[in-house]
DNA sequence: TCATATAGGGATAAATTATTCCCCTATTGT
DNA sequence: ACAATAGGGGAATAATTTATCCCTATATGA
């Protein structure tokens, strides 16, 4: 596991909800749960870009953070279930908000992302 | 300049917005920016933890995404002022979306985040 | 018997982001 | 002459985050 060198700050709320939501496929993890998808396999086919060991890793954090439970089923093959908790239900509505502007401005911020992106095989249709 | 290798997905409003805000500081230079401090020298006085460089990175990024615009007074020290645009005005609500859930968990997500931090030097006042 | 699906972990490499250090301009104050 | 302040940039390195690859286990279907 990875140790931190360098302290973070935790001095306001935005520091704070840096700390649980920072990362890159969390978000969407968090969704994603919302709307139902539950087992990981499940997960990992709605957001096939992320390797499976992050996701992983990042649901254990979003755990750690109480965010999200995790319920295992006794059975074979196994069976795992991942849960929004009453706290992770109350970011719900601030991921809407990030998304919903995110939507609302999409022409403009794909043309401003694209304008300044220096990498060379972007599918630009 | 940092050429990307891996080509971003824009593929939904969470991406987009991801593409905008995401890294460290950028949350806090649109916050203080609309909160009325202008200029590169306050800002930097405002985000201490942060280095001089990463700022100006990211005041850049800021702009190229149009979302804050920077005036240079042709004058003698130089005096540079920040603003943001009407576009950038339209995401400060959704900071203030992130920063209030921040806030009102402020205890608990505290909590959370120190039980699971495996550093050393934390100072849990 | 072999592939697939289920869930997950360790080790390592690569990508990305941020920090540190040192540099430049010009003016004002000591 | 020298330091401080204003704004900024290049290069190298450190820190952090993700990706890749290979491994475990059991059960079912071809």
């Amino acid at each position: 596991m990875y140790e931190r060198k360098i302290t973070p700050n935790l001095n306001c709320g935005l520091d704070l909800i840096g700390e649980v939501l920072y990362g890159k496929w969390k978000i969407r993890l968090l969704w994603f749960i919302h709307t139902g998808h539950k087992r990981p396999s499940e997960l990992q086919r709605k957001i096939p870009d992320a390797s499976r060991r992050v996701l992983n890793i990042q649901l254990k954090e979003l755990e750690e953070h109480e965010l999200v439970t995790r319920k295992i089923y006794p059975v074979v093959p196994p069976k795992v279930e991942y849960s929004l908790t009453e706290f992770g239900k109350t970011v719900i509505p601030v991921i809407a908000a990030l998304g919903q502007w995110g939507d609302e401005h999409e022409e403009r911020l794909r043309d401003v992302i694209l304008k300044h992106i220096v990498g060379s095989d972007l599918d630009i249709s």
